[in-house]
DNA sequence: AGATTGAACGGTTCATTGATCGTTCAATGG
DNA sequence: CCATTGAACGATCAATGAACCGTTCAATCT
């Protein structure tokens, strides 16, 4: 492998380990120069922090999920309304049990939320991509007839945002959610086949509603 | 007033004003006791311990705000789909200002909320009745085909929790909130009109949509 | 000269201790 | 005998100082 002799690729996959089965925050950068035979301060020539590193990571992991979901869009034999049911699905199961099976990834994750707010946006951005091409596989079959796909998928990753980030939020089980997930899901295809007039700069038709009768 | 006589509103009404001003932990029982001229033992005789006081203080709110969504459903000439968008834009204005312009109020809620999981679940209830009363009024004058309201309620709490605890999950401006929640609004009014077959036990359908082709 | 080192720096965390606070209950008062 | 008190108890919090860790950079090596 090419790979291994790239000291970046070596960091990040000694790294990867040690926060994985130690945790981010009792990893020491000694310890990550150790396993990489290397001296603490030549870490940064390849990396500006500890926090980089962990960064990097997490993208690895967000665009290998991403890929995931975009496989959804060239499964064979499947209406658009199925894709939207594969995803919101594949997106919970997947990172439901991520989060659940090891503690240690979650607190990396959560630090980096937090000390890198930008992060969070760029994965949301990344399955909001794939989100808008299966809206789009919709309106050309006919099945959907969605003005503006891409504020429509920003508006289901709001509906959705329960079912995202599971035990962000709640305390409740993978059964329970896939129960309201369900529920979401009907409601939003339900919308989406009804046609939705939906566009983002278009809200005068409902500003006058919020007023007083 | 007969309320000021006693010893247990006297003991709340104290106890709101100092939480509000200097915090739920900056107050001491000692102070509380002396607001209310008796002893620090004594309120034991009217309270389990601090954090119940705490607890009825966010109750009583809580039961205040559902009283007020209430209100929407008597509002004269109004449809059912208005009376929804006015539920859900109250509901997240509302919270938004009381959380933005009182940290204090915000540091005591996520205190009982934490340590009484139970009491979050009690406020999302009595919301949730209220909404399924909009549903049935929807349904009776014909706006809605809602086969199952109470189900349904709780599939528009699922998909609008990111508005009603607003700063617990992002730091968006109430102006991109409202943005969002006009599309959300909009995907769940579309569906209620267009008549959803949604009912919680029938799950039996949708499974076999998560078959693998 | 460019790559690498590892000791030095400063900010943060950690354990220890002393003070404070929520809670209890034997003693007091009515 | 019941209502109320306030001192006492144990748990939690704040303050102190020491150890540690992320980061830097002058010295060293190739």
């Amino acid at each position: 492998m090419t790979d291994s002799d790239d000291p970046r690729t070596k960091i990040i996959e000694a790294a990867r380990s040690r926060f994985k089965h130690y945790g981010y925050t009792k990893t020491t950068m000694a310890e990550l120069a150790e396993d990489c035979e290397m001296s603490p301060g030549n870490i940064y020539r390849y990396f500006p922090g500890k926090l980089d590193i962990a960064e990097e990571i997490c993208r690895n992991a967000s665009i290998q999920n991403a890929a995931a979901l975009s496989h959804i869009l060239t499964r064979p034999g499947r209406s658009a309304a199925e894709r939207l049911y594969d995803f919101l699905f594949q997106d919970l199961r997947e990172t439901f049990h991520t989060l659940e099976q090891d503690p240690k990834i979650v607190e990396m994750a959560h630090i980096v939320a937090t000390e890198r707010p930008q992060f969070l946006n760029e994965g949301v951005k990344r399955e909001r991509e794939v989100l808008q091409r299966i809206i789009e596989f919709g309106n050309a079959s006919g099945e959907f007839r969605v003005a503006d796909p891409v504020f429509f998928a920003e508006i289901i990753q709001s509906a959705t945002m329960k079912f995202m980030y599971p035990q962000l939020f709640t305390s409740l089980s993978l059964e329970q959610l896939e129960r309201e997930l369900k529920g979401v899901y009907t409601m939003i295809s339900t919308a989406l086949m009804a046609g939705i007039e939906l566009a983002d700069p278009g809200v005068q038709a409902l500003e006058s509603l919020s007023e007083e009768a």
